[in-house]
DNA sequence: CCCCTTTCGTAAACAGCTTGGACTAATTAA
DNA sequence: TTAATTAGTCCAAGCTGTTTACGAAAGGGG
């Protein structure tokens, strides 16, 4: 119950906005001349100019290089944005690892490290100290490539209050209502954001990954449960509570096994990773991630034609392309984009998902989405959570002066 | 794959703006001074004269009688929406009949007018013909009350491209292809746009029900189809290519009867009007609104506790309420509301429906969206098409001069 | 090699919009 | 009748993008 954009205009909201409008089209052209961004834009060059040298001055953008573009005439300078300004750091607790990474203005990542750690049992003091001191060591080589930190944004694998800055709930981590926003370390020093890890892998998917390409896509990130991102117009769908998206407690099977959720036959319970590896007849233990993990077993097992492996993926395949029916018919996305544990899963799973979802919403509209594989797998949302933090500063870099 | 809000903002532009949001507050508090809007607004006196002095100059608003608010002091001279300015006319072909009407600038109904018709089996050009006529008499109706109609916006049943004017598959009208947009009569002359009927019917909820009380909420349009309107932040939320809410055809009933769609147990099949009719033994035909209509028979068996009518609707109920378990997964809203013939039913599918729904995403989150019942019914849709014309005249008075 | 054309960027004057303060108008309380 | 209070307007000022003009830096043609 958000307020609509009902809000009066002034001078300095004009020239906030103008700002971002120029901001953005320099860090997406990167070398760009002050006269290509009059054209681009639709501003005068004389206005270019101007907010141009506000940005200089903001230590946002710098001229460099001359830029020859037509064939006769004088060379333009090439504005672009600093690699050693304001850089957003991306944070993520799972449930099998911490991560961290730093994406400067251009969204370059200049830094990211992954440190495994099975956050299941432990305290989630003990966790968050952990990724504070990860957190602390980002910054720390960020500065040392001149880059200053100007937020973060922290991935979180659960239902969250992201004002509050709360884990309301996250069964795969075994936490309820945790704050996160009060613990220790430098995260308290940063404006911080908190958002759900499926946001943010759809996210990390539409700045780093196939982004523009896929219009409005909805990002399926399988990791221990099974959530998806929405994408609109470049911005995630929350919904009202921010809760959009719970893609894992769908009904896939009504008759299937109960879920911890009280349903019954829930698409997490069927093709969840945990499910998947169980019915394959592997331990569904940690580490999960990488080629000699949890996953990286089942796709040997496929890859040597093990038939309760097939068996199992097929048998995803088919719940998430009857979940994906559903998306499609209320959600009415351009692409449907695999991620999370169904990327390298995806030669497996994609044709008995493409088959049931075809035969879903098929003649009610013409035809369906592509189903698209995501080349980021379980980096997206750390990614998209630093993307996060430098699309802020791009969207309203008034803030930095 | 919409371009963003990523427009240069220039003087005219501001100006623009801050008309339509002076005017949207004059709509919203009716007489009100000048000294009011500019707490309301946060803009000077000044600014406001000036921005009320050009909204008198397009016709939009007219001072009235003087307001006293305050105790003391010179009484403000109260600014309201010109009654007999510029008016929005609403549209909506249905299966069993046409209607029409026309809403002024403060949101106040006019006219309206609905014509008992069998669509099923006309001609589409005759179809149009007499809907052409209708809005002819409402345009006439009202320019007898001062009203001067500024658009038309037109509520069309089924899956539709709207900037070409196209009903591309309406399956209960039989229209496929069906361009609406290059109709003949007076619709040509006006500036028009088309819709699906169930997202109109949710902007009817919200402008002329119980609208800013459910927040962003999904509102159950069932009539012949199953649709839904998805309204977020006071928009409709229409997907990537305006199909989205299309709860007709989610699965409710796996082993379900074979769907028009190619599916298998679609939700239309179990809690669609002519089902639940069918179900209850009672002949599908025409008319189907109104006391004595289908519905209005199905009501009465109800109330005189028939058993299989109970059934039906029973069992209506518990598939509308599985398939908005998926819809408050995927969608988050504040409120689920049930209108079209949902809405005389709620008394009897409400209870199953709830039950089901509480089941589903139980624990996940805090509850579970409350399922409240729509007032306005089978008119929802109209009043919605003239409603969304008034807002296009509200977000950009600019375009009147 | 010189001059003309083309393009880039900036400077100064200009125009549009909101702001701020002063001023007049209308009403109530004393 | 007078003082206090609130509404609305007028006029100067400030901020911001636009227009026009001009100097700077290249390449092409003679």
């Amino acid at each position: 119950m958000t307020k609509s954009a009902n809000a009066p205009v002034r001078h300095a909201t004009m020239r906030e906005r103008n700002l971002a409008v120029v901001l953005e089209h320099v860090a997406r052209h990167q070398p760009v001349t002050r006269a290509r961004l009059a054209e681009l834009t639709g501003f005068t060059k004389t206005t270019v100019s101007n907010l141009v040298a506000l940005l200089e001055g903001a230590g946002l953008v710098r001229d460099g290089a001359p830029v020859h573009e037509g064939e006769r005439g004088r060379p333009g300078v090439g504005v672009s944005v600093r690699g050693d300004g304001a850089a957003g750091l991306g944070l993520e607790v799972n449930v099998d690892y911490l991560a961290a990474c730093v994406v400067d203005l251009a969204r370059q990542v200049r830094y990211r490290h992954v440190v495994s750690a099975d956050n299941r049992g432990r305290e989630p003091g003990a966790v968050l100290a952990a990724l504070s001191a990860l957190a602390d060591e980002a910054v720390a080589a960020a500065a040392g490539q001149g880059l200053a930190v100007a937020g973060a944004a922290i991935a979180l694998p659960g239902l969250l209050d992201r004002e509050g800055g709360v884990v309301r709930h996250a069964p795969n981590l075994g936490w309820t209502d945790v704050p996160v926003a009060g613990a220790p370390g430098l995260a308290a020093a940063l404006p911080a954001e908190y958002d759900n890890e499926a946001n943010l892998a759809a996210l990390g998917e539409l700045w780093f990954g196939g982004g523009a390409r896929f219009g409005d896509f909805v990002h399926v990130s399988g990791e221990i449960g099974i959530g998806a991102g929405i994408v609109v117009d470049g911005r995630v769908f929350r919904g009202a509570h921010g809760f959009a998206g719970e893609l894992g407690h769908l009904v896939a099977e009504p008759a299937g096994p109960v879920c911890s959720c009280g349903g019954r036959g829930c698409l997490e319970q069927v093709a969840g990773q945990e499910a998947m590896l169980r019915a394959a007849g592997l331990p569904a233990t940690r580490p999960a991630g990488g080629p000699g993990g949890s996953v990286g077993r089942l796709v040997e097992r496929l890859e040597a034609g093990d038939a309760a492996a097939l068996g199992a993926v097929s048998r995803a395949g088919r719940a998430l392309g009857g979940a994906l029916a559903s998306v499609v018919n209320l959600i009415d996305p351009d692409t449907v984009v695999l991620g999370g544990v169904f990327s390298p899963l995806a030669a497996w799973v994609r044709p008995p998902l493409e088959e049931v979802l075809a035969g879903g919403p098929g003649s009610l509209r013409r035809g369906v989405p592509p189903v698209e594989v995501s080349g980021l797998a379980e980096g997206a949302a750390v990614l998209g959570a630093a993307g996060l933090v430098v699309e802020r500063v791009i969207a309203d870099p008034a803030l930095l002066l």
